[in-house]
DNA sequence: GTGTACTGTCTTGACATCGAGATATCTCTC
DNA sequence: GAGAGATATCTCGATGTCAAGACAGTACAC
């Protein structure tokens, strides 16, 4: 630590090393850091889809379809693998969406007990102006880090998340 | 991108690409990593409340009333301030931890519009034992990083937060 | 001191989420 | 081909959150 430009989390480790000089509170200075980005993440991404009337759970679900390639269509459960949802959760956000007309339902052909969920024509506009949207901001919150330096946080991010992308 | 070691977010960069291979999708090799891993560390830290009988809601206002030392008081407003929080929210917050014993609630002698917070013993003991046992599992979390590149991934996060802090 | 704007806290209603469990269907083994 | 266990989806009740607004008290100018 030889910077000096004291953010928040900053303050927050001192706060913690006068309280508790014990402990060794390094790990905040990483983890505390994640999570309130990504709590401003999610501010920047409603008032991104706002724009769009969309909500981040829809967004959530549409991008999801849109990913998959034609024919947009997806079952539930590959939704809410993708999403990391629960089923509860997800049918619920399966119905609002329906009702909005943005997704449409039908029985899965092969299978019984599924269902598929597709894109209409509306969903697929709606997601693809508001993806382009959200890129567009993420990239200006971004604008303070050079190519090299997003692509080294990239990496480093990376590691942290192997663990759990492999058993998940 | 020298890395081969592809991950979640590197299939779903590399599915966007294919869809939309007019966009630049750059941006979410960084920003979904931090959602992803802000998730992740949710479920850590419920864990690991879990094994002191508390919520993550609870050790967040908990902390906030330890960080700022003796005698462990602040008004509803410090708190959601170190909460993010809205009004409502810490004031439903208070009211259960009053309930459980955990914080006292008293008025503010300086101001009768103001409330003043405090641990109690209980809530003092509680807060302790689990933060240390977060430390534990943040650090175990972070276990697959050397001490340069946490340090190195902590400045990158620190010059992203920066726009969001000052202004705060 | 009186009026206006501000601040601090609480109330209320709507809402998305979760977890547990219900139901139907499929799959695999014997 | 029958039964056990796994899988897919949905239902339901409880909960934590937010947004907007109500209300009491404070601060400051004139």
């Amino acid at each position: 630590m030889t910077e000096d430009a004291r953010d928040e989390v900053d303050r927050l480790v001192a706060a913690w090393r006068a309280e508790r000089p014990d402990l060794d509170v390094e790990p905040l200075q990483v983890l505390s850091r994640v999570s309130r980005l990504a709590k401003h993440l999610d501010r920047a991404r409603r008032a991104a889809f706002a724009e769009h009337d969309l909500e981040p759970w829809e967004f959530d679900v549409l991008t999801a379809l849109r990913r998959a390639g034609k024919p947009y269509e997806l079952s539930p459960g590959a939704l809410l693998r993708a999403t990391l949802v629960t089923s509860g959760t997800m049918t619920n956000r399966i119905d609002r969406l329906a009702q909005a007309g943005l997704v449409r339902r039908r029985p899965d052909p092969e299978d019984r007990r599924g269902v598929l969920v597709s894109l209409t024509e509306t969903g697929l506009a709606r997601v693809d102006a508001a993806f382009a949207d959200l890129l567009r901001r993420e990239r200006e919150l971004l604008s303070g880090l050079g190519g090299a330096d997003q692509r080294a946080l990239a990496s480093l991010l990376r590691t942290l998340l192997a663990p759990f992308d492999s058993p998940l």
